[in-house]
DNA sequence: GGGCATATATAGCAGCGCGATACAGGTAGG
DNA sequence: CCTACCTGTATCGCGCTGCTATATATGCCC
């Protein structure tokens, strides 16, 4: 799934410029994808040239032109065999998180401690983001957002009992904390994956 | 987080090969990252430069030549630095299954039921890759497992829920299923994101 | 009132990383 | 026997992210 397939879904649902996409993407829809202005501007362009999109220029008052873009019959067309050419594959995951807690041992707890504090956080506050909308729009949307609660809502659970057995946090929750020294790892060999 | 302070990582937990490396990451581990063999040999090359690790070249019989990598002290104290530089990030994904279920509406009912299934199945397969190691390991990997098998296990459910929810499968589950025609959206508006 | 941050809107560029490919010999299965 | 897969290192192209530039208007704090 590249980006260009994804404005052109974006579209499907709806007309809108290129910043407006990447608006999207600010929402709920960032547990999905999160594709940059670098990205989503050639994509338009290209699928202008290809006939799936038009592109119409507004004039606007003391702002730049904005060009909103349409999807056309073939653009429809083109998505929906996009997406059904194969079953998709698995999700890419890129997490710092789980490679700072798998090297946790040699951090200082403090640092650990904030970490998880933070995630916690973050989970809290995607979850209001996606919990907001219920039943009252599409069954797609519904889907995708439920999805994401279901999952935030296991990682919180687990977190926080993670954070219960955690020793005291105390150091005020600063992100330089915790230069305390700490040794390498006791027995590396323990530690093959 | 770059794949050279990856690398350096996996060097922290016990000297290994590119190749070695590359394998750690379709564990367990390929729930937080899949470098390529595109990066991880630049990325050795480069920790080689800077003193980070050093490389002994072991002759084998009958195979090619393995280079195996060390980390240095310098290389271990610049680990710890970069892992406490800030705190993590959030978590980059890209979810060609949620793109897919988003527009479920224009797609054959048998092609999404074939897609909930398989993500089903990848999940549980998933697991059983996660669950395997319990206790005996290092408390790091512990948590890293435990955490993805919370997620997982929340994933099934719901998807298992939605999927009894969905009208009759049939079409005996071949991937280029279901290219029964389907009008456009309804009601564009009501998928405002 | 001056400076700063933020928001709207488009666009280019450097660098990073994925996927594919190449090469080369060993091993295992149909 | 031939195909496919495993070990092992390495490179190349392409796509994407993150950063920066450019314009302009608004709101906020000191």
């Amino acid at each position: 799934m590249n980006v260009v397939t994804l404005c052109l879904g974006i579209l499907a649902l709806g007309d809108a410029s290129g910043y407006e996409i990447k608006k999207r993407f600010d929402g709920p829809l960032r547990r999905i994808q999160e594709p940059s202005f670098g990205s989503i501007y050639p994509a338009l362009n290209r699928l202008t040239r290809e006939g799936l999109v038009t592109c119409t220029v507004q004039a606007q008052d003391k702002r730049p032109d904005k060009k909103v873009y349409s999807i056309t019959a073939e653009g429809r067309a083109h998505l929906k065999a996009e997406l059904q050419k194969s079953l998709p594959g698995p999700d890419k995951v890129h997490s710092d998180f789980l490679v700072t807690m798998l090297f946790q041992e040699m951090l200082s707890p403090a640092f650990v401690a904030a970490a998880v504090d933070e995630r916690i956080a973050f989970y809290r506050d995607l979850m209001t983001t996606l919990d907001c909308p219920a039943g009252q729009q599409s069954a797609a949307k519904d889907f995708v957002c439920g999805y994401g609660v279901a999952v935030c809502r296991a990682a919180i659970d687990y977190l926080e009992a993670y954070r219960r057995d955690l020793p005291a946090p105390e150091p005020a929750a600063d992100p330089a904390a915790g230069q305390k020294e700490r040794g390498v790892l006791v027995n590396p060999q323990a530690m093959e994956i």
